[in-house]
RNA sequence: GCCCGAGUGGCGGAAUGGUAGACGCAGGGGAUUCAAAAUCCCCCGCCGCAAGGCGUGCCGGUUCGAGUCCGGCCUCGGGUACCA
């Protein structure tokens, strides 16, 4: 074959691999194991160019450690419950699982197009029953151990669709389908007492060295520690049963620059007032008409009613402060009541100022810059905790000390009078997984009147989803069924009633990985498996999943283990993560009758207008989403150039950990790169027997350059450096004038350093080549250390922090000496011609020179 | 709003505090060809005839030396607990 064919070449080399079980998992106690995972994806129908560069890049180091003797483990499945089916099947008349087993058989032909080096005899699906019965078994082991309760909680209430909606299916305050304006309403639901875990999920990041630090600090932050006072405000004349308001503050050392008590409209009091109150009622009412989602929230309006009660301070019992009901404080943090100091708090401020409240200074900037004070209407002063300030108003410690040790002192001096008490809480609450929705993970549990919750018997399991459920009016299909829901109660056998809710579907990704190392059991995992292939040794996945996916993974891993399903060594799943960029897209889109967006295809924008001549608006480049319809496809790609192209494509140019903008120029360019590649290789075979002398020991250097080079950027995530290495040692063996034997052994060493990223390219090379078996088994190149320095260089010669010339020296010339050489340099020379001295002379070794003048 | 990132030629980007722009795309010029495709060679940050000057989102600082470190902004992106 003279020229490089993709489409005669790919499917040959994925049925050699295929043949050969080049990538099932094979536990082998000879070699060290290897576990690469990447985030799994949502069957949405197809692939798309974002998740080309996601499975190509762990791909990349898959093949990589095969190819340096490691037992791997790279196993792919399916996300499969969630909204889109529920979506699909209202819009289109199909079942969620029709159509999610057809988006997945259409997506894995489409990704067995890539080469990818899958394990698939390990594939599942999370909504097969065999997986979310493990699930369901697993959920009663939880309950077993205390790690699961149920309480009230609110939701997004469609009252036309009378229907719970996904703060998503919000759009500003309206159903997304109704237009309704959505309420909060109540619902009894089940939580995990992640929360138990707080101190540990947070301490236990330290250890994880190989997380991105940015991911670390999200988490951290999310988890968010703190050190406070709790204490009682005495309520003035209050209703019945309440004489005090607890609060919850984390900077006590400002509790004299106090001004008014804010509770949510939530709150006990909020409620009990309300009843003798119509404009408080009404007031309750509207903010309870904002979604749940807390940005709503903390962007809307800042709104209170003074409830006309008081409290009383517990520094000065004369001190009386207003009692506000405020819509942005939230039931569900610390006491659902906080005391507002508007000179320290910009959101107190705003609130202050709106209700013509005292604004009181409690520190001031230790040197007065001339800024204005908050009372004096300048900003709220909120400097870092670390930082020293002077207290004005101040009760405990120094009166110049930093935020940090005036709340310790505050905190101290409160316990010492009798004001409540220092508290440890944590940001971080409990995950409520209940769904009212059909597609997911049944939730085993029966309500019985006679026993209450009762598990259902684990021999009973999986708790199927029944098949037989229409989508023709909006809500949860199982609360209708007309039997699924009637079973004896396990417990006492008389009439009783399943649980409707379904999990969230992050119960589902929190343990897919663990489910990986024994995918057929008859128990959630095997202990000899999980022991063998876990931990994770490389995940890889969006940055949008840094805190919530792997928040609940790193938690459900602590819980399995509770449970006896994980050693204690894989508490922490995923010992090293990368996270990738995304790949973003503009959005086009044009507006129904009503004004709202109607959203379009990029494949159906031709110069910013569709096929009817009808304009759209552009919104700038967002992240890939369906719902948005700002997606890529990868498969005329692959089919116009084939999956090496495409591979090579999506790691060339960007970071891997930056976002890259989807452009569809530059395929055609990739595509010309390979086939070049392969003119080079084949064309080394047919070189004269003996080159110029030096040009085979030239070539050699250049080669373990690249080894040295390539290696590096694939170890360190920088496959888009290696990529450009590739194309920089391509250049060189095409110029080289070395003899055939030189050329082969190059050309093969490419065929190599390319293999993890154009396997399919490589292999065909390799076996032009003479290369013994397949490339993908052949153990990685070794850069040969003694030829990676070269005997000269060059150094550049700097005056003044400028560069003005270089000299070449060899390698190891003494200080002293490169000196002299710089001194009589003709730039220097230049420089120092009006009679300027040197007055410093600065040599860093192999690196640079600097003449300070 | 709050938390976390990112910003470098026409474009994607490279650069342990040490020659800013590697490598590639696009563009320009040339070779080959009857012509084209394909391929190969050369040029390519901005201003300037040149000498030289200016340049890594903006303002300031540390340093012999800053894209890189520090402080303050701006813009864009992600997350914000029921999108996955």
């Amino acid at each position: 074959m003279s020229r490089y064919s993709a489409a005669e070449i790919e499917p040959k080399w994925q049925q050699a691999w295929e043949t050969a079980g080049t990538f099932t998992a094979q536990r082998d106690d000879a070699k060290p194991k290897y576990y690469v995972l990447e985030m799994f994806p949502y069957p949405s129908g197809n692939l798309h160019i974002g998740h080309v560069r996601n499975y190509t890049m762990g791909d990349v180091v898959a093949r990589y450690k095969l190819s340096t003797g490691h037992a791997l483990l790279h196993p792919m499945g399916w996300d499969a419950f969630g909204l889109p089916a529920e979506n699909a099947a209202m819009e289109k008349k199909i079942h969620p699982g029709a159509w999610t087993y057809k988006n997945i058989d259409n997506m894995k032909s489409q990704f067995s197009r890539l080469g990818l080096s899958l394990d698939w005899s390990r594939e599942f699906a999370t909504c097969d029953p065999e997986y979310y019965g493990q699930q369901q078994s697993m959920f009663i082991d939880f309950m077993e151990k205390g790690l699961v309760y149920r309480k009230n909680a609110v939701v997004n209430w469609d009252p036309v669709d009378m229907t719970v909606l996904a703060n998503e299916q919000v759009e500003d305050g309206k159903g997304w389908r109704s237009g309704a304006t959505v309420e909060r309403r109540e619902l009894t639901q089940w939580f995990f007492r992640i929360s138990d875990y707080s101190e540990e999920l947070l301490g236990a990041l330290d250890r994880l060295e190989n997380w991105p630090d940015k991911v670390r600090l999200m988490q951290r932050n999310w988890i968010g520690k703190s050190r406070g006072l709790q204490f009682a405000f005495g309520l003035i004349d209050g209703p019945t049963g309440h004489d005090r308001i607890e609060v919850y503050t984390t900077r006590p050392d400002t509790m004299l620059g106090a001004s008014f008590v804010g509770i949510s409209p939530d709150h006990p009091l909020a409620r009990a007032l309300e009843k003798d109150n119509a404009d408080l009622a009404a007031f309750n009412a509207e903010c309870r008409k904002m979604g749940t989602a807390e940005e709503e929230m903390e962007k809307a309006e800042k709104k209170g009613f003074d409830t006309g009660l008081r409290v009383r301070h517990p520094f000065d019992t004369a001190w009386e402060l207003p009692v506000y009901v405020a819509n942005f404080i939230l039931m569900d943090y610390g006491t659902g009541a906080i005391f507002g100091c508007p000179a320290h708090d910009a959101r107190d401020l705003e609130f202050a100022r709106k209700y013509d409240l005292p604004v009181v200074s409690t520190y001031a900037p230790a040197n007065d810059d001339g800024t204005a004070l908050p009372e004096d209407g300048g900003e709220a002063y909120v400097p870092p905790k670390t930082e020293p300030v002077i207290y004005v108003r101040g009760f405990a410690g120094e009166t110049e000390q930093t935020g940090e040790a005036a709340i310790d002192a505050a905190i101290a001096f409160c316990e010492a009078n009798g004001v409540g008490h220092g508290v440890t809480k944590f940001r971080l609450r409990d995950w409520g997984l209940s769904r009212q929705r059909y597609w997911g993970c049944p939730i085993p549990v029966i309500h019985c009147d006679t026993c209450g919750v009762v598990p259902e018997k684990k021999e009973n399991l999986p708790v199927k989803l029944p098949e037989d459920v229409t989508f023709d009016r909006p809500g949860n299909p199982l609360n209708w069924h007309p039997t699924w829901r009637d079973v004896p109660c396990p417990s006492c056998g008389k009439p009783a009633q399943r649980e409707t809710d379904t999990m969230d579907t992050f119960v589902d990704s929190s343990w897919y990985y663990a489910r990986f190392t024994s995918p057929g059991a008859a128990t959630p995992t095997v202990a000899d498996d999980a022991a063998y292939w876990m931990n994770v040794d490389q995940y890889i996945g969006g940055v949008e999943h840094a805190i919530l996916h792997l928040l609940y993974s790193r938690f459900f891993a602590r819980a399995m283990h509770a449970c006896g399903h994980l050693p204690e060594s894989a508490v922490e799943p995923f010992d090293a993560l990368f996270t990738q960029g995304m790949v973003t897209h503009e959005i086009y889109l044009t507006r129904d009758e009503n004004g709202r967006p109607v959203y379009h295809l990029p494949q159906d924008v031709t110069d910013g207008k569709l096929a009817d001549g009808t304009a759209v608006e552009i919104i700038p480049s967002a992240k890939m989403s369906k719902s948005k319809k700002n997606v890529v496809d990868p498969v005329t790609i692959i089919e116009q150039y084939g999956a090496d192209t495409a591979r090579w494509f999506v790691l060339s140019d960007s970071p891997p950990e930056r976002d890259v903008e989807w452009t569809a120029s530059g395929a055609e360019a990739a595509s010309k790169h390979l086939a070049r590649v392969w003119r080079i290789c084949t064309e080394a075979a047919e070189a004269p027997e003996e080159g110029p002398k030096g040009t085979d020991e030239a070539l050699l250097r250049e080669t373990h350059k690249a080894i040295h080079d390539v290696t590096m950027g694939i170890e360190s995530f920088g496959f888009n450096t290696s990529v450009a290495r590739l194309y920089a040692f391509t250049n060189t063996l095409q110029k080289s004038q070395a003899g055939r034997a030189a050329r082969i052994a190059a050309a093969k060493t490419l065929a190599q350093l390319m293999s993890p990223m154009t396997p399919h390219l490589a292999e065909e090379i390799w076996a032009h080549l003479g290369g013994s078996g397949l490339i993908a088994n052949a153990p990685w190149p070794k850069a040969d250390q003694s030829m990676l320095v070269d005997d000269e260089i060059t150094l550049p010669i700097q005056v003044n922090g400028k560069r003005r010339a270089e000299i070449t020296v060899p390698r190891d010339m003494p200080k002293d000496e490169i000196e002299k050489l710089v001194l009589a340099s003709d730039a220097v020379k230049r420089a120092t011609a009006d009679g300027a001295e040197v007055r410093k002379l600065i040599v860093v070794p192999g690196r640079i020179v600097n003449v300070v003048l």
